[in-house]
DNA sequence: GCCGACCCGTGACTTTGGTTCCGGCGCCGG
DNA sequence: CCGGCGCCGGAACCAAAGTCACGGGTCGGC
């Protein structure tokens, strides 16, 4: 979480065209040989540092990214400048909207920067096209995550719709600590995930420390009771 | 809007095979003889009145659902009963959650219902698998229609994050009116729509009223000014 | 014409969350 | 050792939206 903001695009390590891990993307790696051959010469890999500005709303992504190593965050920006995060790509994934822009040759309607050390293999559009057009499994595969994606979606309206900030938190803690006990994160960079600011972050986290169910220190968060949490949380 | 609500499913209308209108889903009039004989065999229409029940959260959705005359609506209830509306799907439009359970086999996560007297054509569950298994222009409609909903989800959560409740009105009754003046709809709806109470969507309406952008009669709602709709709406 | 079922208007109050402002802590680099 | 700077705690205040209570309007059916 080593926050080097604002380095420009130009800082990539780039050219890299080691195929993507047949571990995290099984897909790929069962494709036809000559799908296959197609695809590793066309690849392009990306490595960068943590909040790397990839994609800002409106460009016209072309190709399909698939997350190796760190993640994406995926995000939009209001127009009174408040951000709140609408989901995030972690390995073995693929950035959703890219592919759809692929398809539908529509802008990108969210920024998308990298969230700690990130390494991205980029699929150019086309070749992710031909490879959609001949291969059930690659269909397969595209159809999941775009329907991962509106389910997420959806629950994630409903969540903001009906809950309280509290249970909000708790929520993402909880995501966030995936089963440990501590989330190494500052408060203002909760507040930009939910779409808030920083002082209600602190009031929130505050009730829930007067409630022993978490205890904060500077940048780390410690969950004493998450099944507690998690009624919290709903 | 005749609001013949809590009429069981057992009201429907159901087995005309008449196929899908050939204007309103081009892609399937496209199909391959072939698989045009398959779908038509297995096709099923099921008329119904405004407000009937047709998916619970929770429910295994099993097939397409392709929308010919009136609408359905998407929509989420929270924990206390608030609903609040995710999308609609209207005339040649697909209901893309049921594709989304048809392949992955997950629950449907939201409530849908019947808004206006509409028609549906089902296509069940393995058949649409087929079909996209063998045939592209399936392929590119479903694609089409899961990457809508996503633009569309997007936007919503969006809106709903960093709009006032003014803007939003403002904005569902331009989407409503689609150009026209009129929208024919009881604050109540309005308010179901939005995931908010009938009270304050009045209150809201009155503001709006006070500064000549519309006016309200029972069940109706006139736009005096769309444009200046347009700029509270954002 | 009257009654009951929906609708709608409206004021008073509460709750939640956003804003402002300030001070203090902890760490790192001079 | 000290000065910044990033991060956090916390009070006071404010604005938006949700809730409660009530009364009156409209419309269709009998």
């Amino acid at each position: 979480m080593a926050q080097v903001s604002k380095l420009p695009p130009s800082g990539y390590h780039r050219g890299m065209t080691r195929p993507p891990s047949a571990a995290l993307f099984p897909t790929l790696a069962g494709l036809a040989p000559e799908s296959r051959g197609l695809l590793e010469r066309s690849l392009q890999r990306i490595a960068c540092p943590c909040g790397t500005p990839l994609v800002r709303r409106g460009d016209l992504v072309a190709g399909a990214y698939l997350v190796e190593k760190g993640a994406l965050r995926v995000y939009y920006v209001g127009p009174d400048g408040r951000e709140g995060t609408l989901y995030w790509v972690e390995p073995g994934q693929s950035c959703i909207l890219a592919l759809n822009c692929t398809f539908t040759r529509l802008a990108y309607p969210a920024w998308v920067e990298s969230e700690g050390a990130t390494e991205v293999t980029i699929v150019p559009g086309e070749i992710y096209r031909r490879l959609f057009a001949i291969d059930p499994a690659v269909q397969a595969f595209t159809f999941e995550v775009l329907s991962g994606r509106l389910f997420e979606l959806m629950a994630l309206v409903e969540e903001t719709a009906s809950q309280g900030l509290e249970a909000r938190v708790a929520a993402f803690l909880l995501r966030r600590a995936k089963g440990g006990r501590e989330v190494a994160i500052t408060q203002e960079q909760i507040a930009r995930h939910l779409a808030t600011s920083r002082e209600v972050v602190s009031r929130v986290l505050r009730a829930l420390a007067a409630r022993r169910l978490v205890t904060t220190t500077q940048r780390r968060i410690t969950l004493v009771d998450p099944a507690a949490l998690g009624d919290v949380a709903g």
